[in-house]
RNA sequence: GUCCCCGUAGUUCAACGGAUAGAACGAGGGUUUCCUAAACCUUAAAUGUGGGUUCGAUUCCCGCCGGGGACACCA
């Protein structure tokens, strides 16, 4: 289904095609109602390129515009802008078609990729804390989105399964291990056992030489030392999953680091053989000399002692992406401090001749009310267990003052429904490169832009429809979509407007990678459907625009579930 | 030292190069015999700084100031 946005931007090209101009300029929603509801900046721009007057070209595309059945008559104001009004009748035909439309007005890609999305990435024998949220709710809401949009999507958790501390772990197992705390808590076993095993081997030189033995024997196969290893995988990847469950996250694949282990050595030669990469002080290294912005700052792909680090796991990921997976695009949702090494690794691909669209994409971090990264009162990292029952538990709290009558099983989902999905949608809702103050108060707030304000809207909206199936028992889904709109009141103009655009908004997103893009036209949806709402009584009015009203509700709901949904938050029937 | 990101009302956040910079909280004023007032309406209040490009700059470019981060064998 075209969007309003589309077909002005195709009536624009024919008129600019008939008036023999060229194609210039661009239709974007107004950005003020006084303007109408969508604009065009073409005759500004043809004025530059021609070096005409921009008001006698304005008036000049108009004269060769055709849009009588879609708009009041457009006109042109300021600079030289063309500004449209819909009629009411164009609005409320498209609004009739969206409740008929499973898509809701959104178009599939025209050319569908194939993406992998590399997010999460938590890191086994460590507890995932506050610092995983930005990357693991971000990279579920592009998936969805990208998902959505008609590309297919490899969600890969990269997770950080190998690597040097697991000589520390193994030692710590060996040394250190308490079953029972084990059984009781596997995660705070393991990071017990790793700060101990630090702790000595910083004082002790022979632990230190101990744990790099327990390494050494684990990367060369050693049966005893690769069980430890896999069972404290094992271990966290059941907590990982506990947590994927209370998100709603799901991945297609989580291949670790040490799915590449065996690939590393192959890298390696391949790329000196290559010429891609030299020996420096005894290192294997490539080097970036015509880039500058990389400087002479090598990525080290073979460490002088031998061994492999996660530049080479990482050029060994990219070689499975494309080749195995067939990936043409992938998207790697790490956090900005990984840029440099991110750079390298794309401009390494590059060299090797793939082309595949690589993107980094980052973002900022998450503050305390300290505006200094959030951490526990005691300097550590804040668990995300911890962080997120304690979401839960101030959303029951807040239920249970305000709608104290409901059963227990739907205080329970409620509180879970509104405490998660306010932690997503805070985060979501921001501009992902800026750092954040994370406040329970504000993300749990009904006001402004949050997740209980939307799912409110939501709430309200099931709300009517619960009572209009005992008030009219023939309404039904079909009455619904097959309901006549009538666009009368103001508020009901702007809400279905808003509607109609949400096919517009959907794939802007993935332009920048910018989730908080839906998040505000979600929240301005709700504030047109609760304005909406207060102006037009709905169940009371008569026909036919108590059917029209419905339906807009309808609608609201759907479109509010799908966006939020897309964002990976949930919608309670009521709370 | 080099490179990257950020700097917007008192506070927390918005604004694909567009017109008079939007919200929310906080402060002030109003709305409920009516579908969830967990809502709505309304007043005051901001682009760090100096240049440049442009018809038009919060947005792009350069300098400065302030905050954060990255820069050879950790991931």
């Amino acid at each position: 289904m075209e969007t309003f946005q589309a077909l002005l931007a195709r009536k624009l090209a024919e008129a600019l095609a008939a008036a023999g101009l060229p194609q210039a300029g661009s239709v974007s929603p107004a950005t003020d109602p006084r303007f109408g509801d969508y604009q065009t900046n073409a005759a500004l721009v043809l004025a530059k390129q021609l070096g005409e007057n921009p008001r006698a070209l304005a008036q000049k595309i108009l004269d060769a515009l055709d849009l009588s059945d879609l708009c009041d008559p457009p006109t042109f104001a300021g600079a030289g802008f063309i500004n449209f009004t819909l009629r009411p009748d164009a609005i409320a035909a498209k609004t009739a078609d969206l409740l008929r439309d499973e898509r809701l007005g959104v178009e599939k890609a025209a050319s569908p990729k194939r993406i992998v999305i590399d997010f999460g990435s938590p890191n086994v024998a460590k507890p995932m804390h506050v610092g995983h949220i930005r990357s693991t709710v971000l990279g579920d809401a592009l998936a969805r989105i990208a998902s959505f949009l008609g590309h297919q999507v490899i969600r890969d958790n990269h997770i950080g399964d190998w690597g040097t501390q697991f000589g520390m772990v193994i030692y710590g197992w060996k040394h250190l291990l308490d079953r029972a705390a084990l059984e009781r808590d596997p995660i705070a076993e393991l990071v017990r056992i790793y700060k101990e095993t630090n702790e000595k081997a910083t004082t002790d030189p022979k632990v230190r030489e101990a744990v790099r033995e327990e390494l050494v024997k684990l990367q060369a196969g050693d049966p005893e030392n690769f069980a430890i290893w896999k069972e404290t995988v094992d271990l966290s990847m059941k907590e990982f999953e506990r947590a994927y469950q209370v998100l709603d996250i799901h991945y297609d694949i989580q291949r670790g680091e040490s799915f590449y282990n065996d690939r590393l050595a192959t890298v390696v030669e391949r790329l000196l053989k290559s010429g891609i990469a030299e020996i420096s002080e005894g290192a294997v290294c490539v080097f970036f000399r015509d880039i500058p912005e990389l400087g002479e700052k090598p990525a080290i792909i073979r460490k002088s002692d031998g061994g492999f680090n996660y530049t080479t796991t990482d050029i060994a990921t990219v070689d499975y992406r494309i080749q195995d997976l067939k990936a043409d695009t992938v998207w790697l949702v790490v956090g900005a401090p990984q840029i440099l090494h991110f750079k390298q690794i794309i401009a390494i691909a590059r060299r090797e001749g793939y082309t595949a669209d690589f993107r980094h994409i980052t973002f900022g971090s998450i503050l305390g009310e300290d505006r200094k990264l959030m951490k526990t009162r005691s300097g550590e990292n804040v668990p995300l267990r911890d962080l997120l029952d304690e979401a839960v538990q101030r959303a029951r709290k807040i239920i249970e003052e305000k709608n104290p009558d409901l059963s227990e099983s739907e205080k329970v989902e409620i509180a879970e429904k509104v405490g998660i999905g306010a932690v997503k949608y805070y985060d979501l809702s921001q501009y992902r490169m800026t750092d954040y103050i994370f406040s329970w108060d504000r993300m749990l707030s009904f006001q402004g832009n949050t997740a209980p304000y939307l799912q409110n809207a939501y709430v309200r909206i099931r709300s009517i429809f619960r009572k209009a199936s005992v008030a009219a028992p023939l309404w039904g889904a079909s009455g619904v979509a097959s309901a006549e709109i009538s666009l009368t009141a103001p508020e009901e103009r702007t809400l279905a407007l808003k509607l109609c655009q949400f096919g517009e908004v959907v794939p802007t997103v993935l332009n920048d990678f910018r989730p908080n893009i839906l998040a505000n036209y979600l929240y301005e949806l709700a504030n047109s459907f609760h304005a909406f709402y207060e102006a037009c009584p709905v169940l009371k009015s008569e026909e036919p625009a108590r059917s029209s009203r419905l339906a807009l509700c309808e609608l609201t709901g759907r479109v509010l579930a799908k966006g939020l949904e897309l964002l990976g938050i949930k919608v309670p029937e009521r709370m």
